[in-house]
DNA sequence: TCCGATCTATTTTTT
DNA sequence: ATAGATCGGA
């Protein structure tokens, strides 16, 4: 008997045909592609609330997501169809959070504790950094970021170190970038991890594929536990991803997964569109239902969105259409500067809010960098509108937060290395770079854990004053009286005790500035927030797992939580500033969308080949098609890009919107004719601009092959590709800031800065 | 060992 | 611009 057929039935009358199909093949492999505002979401929660109906057990059914916050809005509406009783027992989360929670109770297979530590990213960059600065390499040759970019790839393609290494094409790329000591630094890093007992947050993939790929019986319980699969955001998936859902997913085949191609944003991060395309390969007899009605936009800003989807090549074919009204024309906002950018915003969301008497909460300010919140936030406190940030610095990655669950991390798993050497000496404890160089190499020379040889300085020959080994004593001491309150104590209780006894708390109190005082705050925040989950007690919002409250299960949830997951009361009204990356899955009535330029929107990182331009795009389509009723895009002539001034060109994705559909002057206005000296500035730094001559795009930087100019000296005769040749008059500034005045034959005089001209020594 | 001055990387996006 | 790392001197 149905167990709450009155409600799923009465539901059902809200979708369309297409969702009604695809909420109700429950059994076997379906594929939805949803267009933007297409009610995704909504078939996601129906199907589930139906399977529910049918008397499927909630403990059989797996809902994977890509963000907690979308983890958590599911839920919510699950919930409410079915009721809480029910709903809370679908594991629902992200793929990290669901895996880490299986590696957690099957980890021993591979060799990890339950309470292995989780490293973040800002971790697991700065143990590769230590990584190549101990093996002496030339961090400009080995760039940290790049390295921890070529590891992260790898992992997410399920390869081992191992396999790195002996992967020829791999190998040939590495070593034609003159980079071949990355295969060892993987290595190492591995093994570092693995010493400290963490995973960092691709090792929560690689290892649960592992352990499904390794251990038949372990894959065989999961198997029998998740009989209904679905997956959410199916085209951000990377490879590992798909694997460990195939495997998952093998028995049954009762997995369905909704995406949208042209949502595809995370490319650059592994995820992988051909999973769409390998579906029908994996499940041949799959079947595929399209949602392309759009519930969410007027038709003009469906229209906007579809005109700029068709400039990209790769898409899988689909016709999103509306039924809405045809609604206002997309707003244009063209600034001289950022901060005037900023104003300009905020202007007219107060505009539209004073004349239709709109909440600010209907607001939403997109930009493709965080950096660019910043002019945006003026803008907004001069006229006292409320707004919130969501991103930027994570508010668990703020350092005073760091250092306090540096303490906790190390007394719930001691081998935790980065924690150990964050807190050994923070508070100052007289446990200097001396004495932690010992520690180091002799941990490294018998391949044992720091905490190991503090703990038998002696065995591992350790030669210490007495002095230094008292401090160090005292220190092992303070940690295993934390651990061993562990169990006996409440979160909240350990927490402030951690806290206070460590000094954490005593130290930024003394620091006596404005900032030292803010710190103390938030980690009274912290505290608070402890506080709550304690206090909560068992919220039970995952599975299965007991909850009591415990320091341990705070830390086990926190790894993995972002500064979006807790949004307070007082956040409820206010406009919401966001990158775009993050504004997937939303939606707002009001959305700008702000600093289209060139280098900027699209990214320079990303102009170089077509697929990496094609997935701008796609961002920008996002983006576009997070609002509902009204669409301002807007553009500054100029802004300070790292503390530079720097003159900017409107962005190419300006173009591919058709002029009837925006409410803007005529081109010619924003795209004048001249060269780039139209601002006669000469302290200005010309980004270069893009080619208005066709030019081979693939021939453009053979032909022109720009030096190093890290030794560019007076006197030295150089080529610029738009200037010609100059002779090179001053040489100022250092490392990111270092210019070069340059003049030009026929040109004049130029100042350059180095990190963005291209030049050519010639002489 | 500690402190201040100086240098350097960071800015593409996130679990 | 700005935070963090590094360096050099007390």
């Amino acid at each position: 008997m149905p167990k709450f057929g009155f409600i799923v039935r009465d539901f059902l009358k809200d979708l369309n045909n297409d969702q009604l199909k695809a909420v109700d093949v429950t059994e076997g492999p379906v594929m939805v592609i949803a267009g933007a505002g297409s009610g995704k979401t909504r078939v996601l929660t129906y199907r589930i609330a139906n399977l529910l109906q049918k008397g499927v057990d909630p403990f059989n059914i797996l809902s994977l997501t890509f963000t907690n916050k979308a983890a958590k809005e599911m839920k919510e509406r699950v919930m409410q169809l079915v009721g809480d009783h029910e709903g809370r027992n679908v594991w629902m989360g992200t793929f990290h959070s669901v895996f880490a929670k299986i590696l957690r109770i099957e980890g021993k297979h591979l060799g990890y504790p339950s309470n292995f530590s989780i490293y973040d990213s800002d971790d697991s960059k700065k143990l590769i950094r230590s990584i190549i600065s101990e093996k002496s390499l030339d961090t400009k040759v080995y760039p940290y970021s790049y390295v921890a970019n070529r590891i992260s790839m790898a992992k997410s393609s399920l390869v081992s170190p191992e396999a790195y290494a002996a992967n020829a094409e791999i190998i040939t790329a590495d070593e034609s970038a003159r980079k071949p000591e990355i295969k060892n630094i993987y290595n190492t890093y591995s093994n570092r991890l693995r010493r400290a007992d963490a995973m960092d947050f691709d090792d929560l993939l690689f290892n649960t594929y592992l352990l499904f790929s390794k251990f038949a019986e372990v894959l065989l319980k999961y198997q029998r536990k998740f009989k209904y699969i679905m997956v959410d955001e199916y085209q951000d998936t990377n490879h590992a991803q798909y694997l460990i859902l195939k495997k998952l997913a093998a028995n049954t085949e009762n997995i369905c997964v909704v995406g949208d191609d042209a949502q595809s944003i995370y490319g650059f991060r592994g995820a992988n569109i051909t999973n769409m395309l390998n579906f029908k390969h994996d499940y041949p007899d799959y079947k595929l239902f399209k949602l392309e009605q759009n519930y969410r936009s007027t038709k003009n800003i469906v229209e906007a969105a579809n005109h700029i989807i068709s400039y990209n090549k790769d898409q899988i074919k689909k016709k999103v259409w509306t039924n809405n009204d045809k609604g206002s024309l997309l707003g244009f906002i063209h600034a001289s500067s950022d901060n005037e950018e900023g104003n300009l915003v905020a202007n007219s969301v107060f505009e539209l809010k004073m004349n239709n008497q709109l909440p600010n909460s209907d607001f939403a300010v997109l930009y493709r960098t965080n950096a660019q919140s910043r002019s945006m936030e003026e803008g907004f406190r001069k006229l006292n509108i409320p707004y919130k940030i969501y991103g930027g610095t994570s508010f668990y990655n703020r350092k005073e937060i760091k250092d306090l669950l540096a303490y906790f991390r190390l007394a719930i798993n001691h081998n935790d290395e980065d924690s150990l050497q964050r807190s050994i000496n923070t508070p100052a404890r007289g446990i200097g770079k001396t004495t932690m160089e010992k520690i180091t190499v002799a941990a490294s020379e018998h391949d044992v854990n720091m905490w190991e040889v503090l703990n038998n300085l002696e065995k591992y020959g350790v030669n210490l004053n007495s002095g230094a080994t008292t401090k160090i004593t005292n220190f092992s001491t303070m940690i295993k009286s934390f651990a061993a309150e562990m169990k006996k104590k409440d979160a909240y209780e350990l927490a402030r005790h951690i806290a206070i006894s460590s000094g954490i708390l005593k130290m930024y109190r003394e620091e006596d500035t404005p900032e030292g005082i803010s710190r103390v705050e938030n980690i009274e925040e912290a505290l608070n927030g402890i506080k709550e989950f304690s206090e909560k007690g068992a919220e039970a919002n995952e599975g299965d797992l007991e909850h009591q409250g415990t320091l341990e299960e705070f830390m086990q949830d926190v790894a993995l939580l972002t500064n979006q997951d807790n949004e307070d009361e007082e956040d409820k009204d206010k406009v919401t500033l966001m990158t775009i990356h993050s504004a997937k899955g939303l939606e707002f009535p009001y959305v700008f969308v702000v600093g289209l330029e060139e280098n900027l929107f699209p990214s320079i990182q990303s102009i170089a080949t077509r697929s990496e331009l094609e997935e701008e795009r796609r961002l920008f389509y996002v983006a576009i098609t997070r609002a509902e009723k009204h669409l301002t895009l807007s553009f500054a002539e100029s802004r300070y890009r790292w503390g530079q001034f720097t003159i900017t060109e409107p962005s190419r994705f300006l173009d591919e919107i058709d002029d009837s559909l925006i409410d803007r002057p005529k081109k010619t206005i924003l795209r004048p004719d001249k060269g780039g000296d139209l601002f006669g500035n000469e302290a200005a730094v010309v980004l270069p601009k893009r080619n208005l001559k066709p030019v081979s795009s693939s021939g453009a930087g053979k032909s022109f092959e720009a030096s190093d100019t890290g030794g560019l000296q007076t006197g030295m005769k150089v080529e610029h590709p738009k200037f010609g040749k100059g002779k090179v008059m001053v040489v100022e500034g250092n490392g990111p800031n270092k210019k070069a005045t340059v003049f030009f034959n026929g040109v004049g005089q130029k100042s350059l800065l180095l990190r963005f001209a291209k030049l050519k020594i010639i002489g």
